[in-house]
DNA sequence: TTTTAAATCAGAATAAAATTCTTCAAATAT
DNA sequence: ATATTTGAAGAATTTTATTCTGATTTAAAA
């Protein structure tokens, strides 16, 4: 298994906030100078510790600034169904996180809209013609208090 | 009022997903030379339409798959309390969002830990010394099915 | 329709950054 | 103590980002 040492988690660190820096910038922040430092971050992307870069975009400016947490319980719990959700979801684009839970409902979705229209559209128009769906129950964000993706 | 395009619009989805590419490539992907591409990145950045740019890290390696969606809530409503809420939740590394919500609960947050063991030790250790907290709902991730951020 | 002005583009030129390479020093094993 | 490996520094090179100039298109005005 390959290591990390503490000046690689430094840079995973700074990395994760800002992608941006050059690999000079960088060397100065970990006390290295920057064939080392790009040695480093190299050997961190080919063993997968980085996955990728990329942009971060303003949702306001976007049109998806209203955000809506929405609870899935599927009609019945077969393989068939369940798979036929995920393919399903998959296409739809204003459904941003989707994940398989445990307790009283089957599916948590992050869903990014315009505003309280576009999400009424969002439940009639798409999922509405997700078959799998038995119910579904929305939660809507007020406000965002911390997103260390944001 | 900025105006955006349609070859903005690809840009953005494009860097959204991977901002590694050089302007040579972005140019040939929206059929344009390079020096517009590199003009049109530079304008959506400063008015705000790219925030930033990062790396994204994979939480398997770095001790942090396992994810529990916390449904918190406080214990009186007033000013005071939720702000004290805030301060403290801002400082707990393993809570990676927060966001303040409507129905049952007042907060959603989503927590990064190593293990059903971490996460034990997270909501005695941690969350256990946030006096504002009255009472608290963990619901489990089973799967990741979809995320335009990982 | 013609003219004017403002944007937008292509392509060359320049500056800056990434990437490679060579050498050296420190740590580890023999 | 000596050989071997690892990791670093700094120079050299390649690639990319960035700037600049001139041409073309677009939109508005006459």
């Amino acid at each position: 298994m390959e290591q990390i040492d503490e000046i690689d988690l430094r840079l995973l660190n700074i990395l994760h906030d800002n992608s941006k820096y050059t690999v000079k910038e960088l060397a100065k922040m970990v006390n290295l100078s920057a064939s080392p430092v790009f040695e480093r971050i190299k050997r961190l992307e080919n063993n997968g510790y980085i996955k990728k870069y990329i942009a971060l975009l303003d949702p306001e400016k976007l049109n998806r600034g209203f955000i809506v947490f929405c609870n899935i319980k599927l009609k019945q719990h077969d393989r068939n169904i369940g798979n036929q959700f995920v393919s399903d979801i998959m296409k739809i684009e204003e459904i941003v996180e989707c994940y398989n839970i445990s307790g009283d409902y089957d599916f948590l979705m992050k869903v990014s809209v315009k505003d309280m229209k576009h999400y009424q559209d969002f439940v009639f128009n798409k999922l509405g013609s997700v078959e799998s769906i038995g119910s579904t129950q929305s939660t809507f964000v007020m406000s965002e208090i911390k997103n260390l993706y944001g």
